[in-house]
DNA sequence: ACACTCCTGTCACTCAGTGCCATCCTGTCA
DNA sequence: TGACAGGATGGCACTGAGTGACAGGAGTGT
């Protein structure tokens, strides 16, 4: 129970510390105003974070995350495009209002990023800690080892078209986009992976395939 | 004049701080002894740099700084992996020393970016700012915009696996593996980039062609 | 009730980084 | 040669990030 209560006390440290960076920017942000917010002293929130832009890694990597735990479900025998598309028709149904307040917030943490360079450094360290962990799948996928240099180009490669996708949709949400063309979006998100994996991520593995 | 200055005043400060967090580890470098070791105040240092970690980033992005300028004499007619093998002919004698031992620094830095997460964020930051002008490049050579997400998609790939194939070369270099085996490796990064844009990028380009 | 442990707050401290002002160095014009 | 303008530098004081050490307080098992 403590592990779990930890990780709500990160969350809702993030949602506040990504509320405060929308309305004043990071740099005006203190770390004394977060813990306020929050509720705790300052050396409690240094407790829960090391730094202050990374307050905002839980928030951030959000959207990713649900990617990548899609990714961890691709079950073999499945091309990605589809794998993606029956996931999909799920999501908007299990999405709790709190989730899509902090999926705004996300959204919101990745367009800030493109002004301050703090934030944009804590969303290219979370792409990068899912770029490890994707390794792991892709290796898991082929049958090879996590640190195989083929299996961490692909990783590099479809997490980097994961990132700037996300990062557009990001932008044209905020812009006022119908979230619900995102549908299509993620089906580009399959089909970009696959292509920047020159198909080995993407296409359906049988027994004893590989790269 | 002045620019130039500004310049080597910056490499100078680089090398020193590279230097330092290798012996020592970022953390356990001040930015008093960075600027001690180049001779400057440390208010003139901050001038120069405005984080501690961003102080390498000249060093850190040499490898790559090499691969983004010749991406540039890219002529359109050319396939990428006869491009680059034609640039590598040149390199290794045009190599001073002074920009051999820039060279190592960069390689140790960008291992040493492996435990050091203040380096990572650089390293990742220096990946980012290339991805901006890759994006430019390949723009150009489809003749479409900078801003076209198929082109950023295709740039962020490029630099994905560029950026992963750094590493394992620099993990090689460090553990005493041959640097003049490095030539093939080039040829690596030509094929990599090649297959992560599903060919857009490395293929010849003729007129009025496009993705 | 008691010991044990984990979480939290308080205080003092170091170091990163900035704003302000004085100084110096350099190039230019008389 | 000397006076002058402007940018680069240094010194100083200050804010804020982050840490270490210590002291309570809350829950838990005995």
């Amino acid at each position: 129970m403590t592990d779990e209560r930890r990780e709500r006390v990160r969350l809702e440290i993030s949602r506040e510390a990504a509320k405060l960076f929308w309305e004043q920017g990071v740099m005006a942000t203190t770390g004394e105003q977060i813990a306020a917010r929050v509720g705790l002293s300052v050396r409690t929130l240094w407790r829960h974070f090391r730094t202050k832009e990374s307050c905002a890694e839980p928030i951030i990597t959000f959207g990713v995350d649900w990617f990548v735990e899609t990714l961890r479900r691709w079950p073999p025998e499945r091309s990605l495009e589809d794998h993606i598309d029956r996931e999909l028709r799920d999501v908007p149904r299990t999405r709790t209002p709190e989730q899509q307040a902090d999926d705004l917030l996300a959204v919101r943490m990745m367009t800030l990023a493109d002004r301050e360079p703090a934030l944009r450094s804590a969303w290219l360290m979370a792409c990068d800690q899912l770029e490890r962990e994707t390794a792991s799948v892709i290796g898991d996928r082929l049958g090879r080892s996590a640190r195989d240099i083929e299996v961490r180009i692909h990783a590099a490669a479809a997490i980097g078209v994961l990132r700037v996708i996300n990062e557009d949709i990001g932008a044209d949400l905020l812009a006022g986009a119908d979230p619900f063309a995102k549908g299509q979006l993620h089906i580009r998100f399959a089909h970009a992976v696959h292509t920047a994996t020159g198909g080995v991520v993407g296409d359906p593995v049988g027994e004893g395939q590989h790269a």
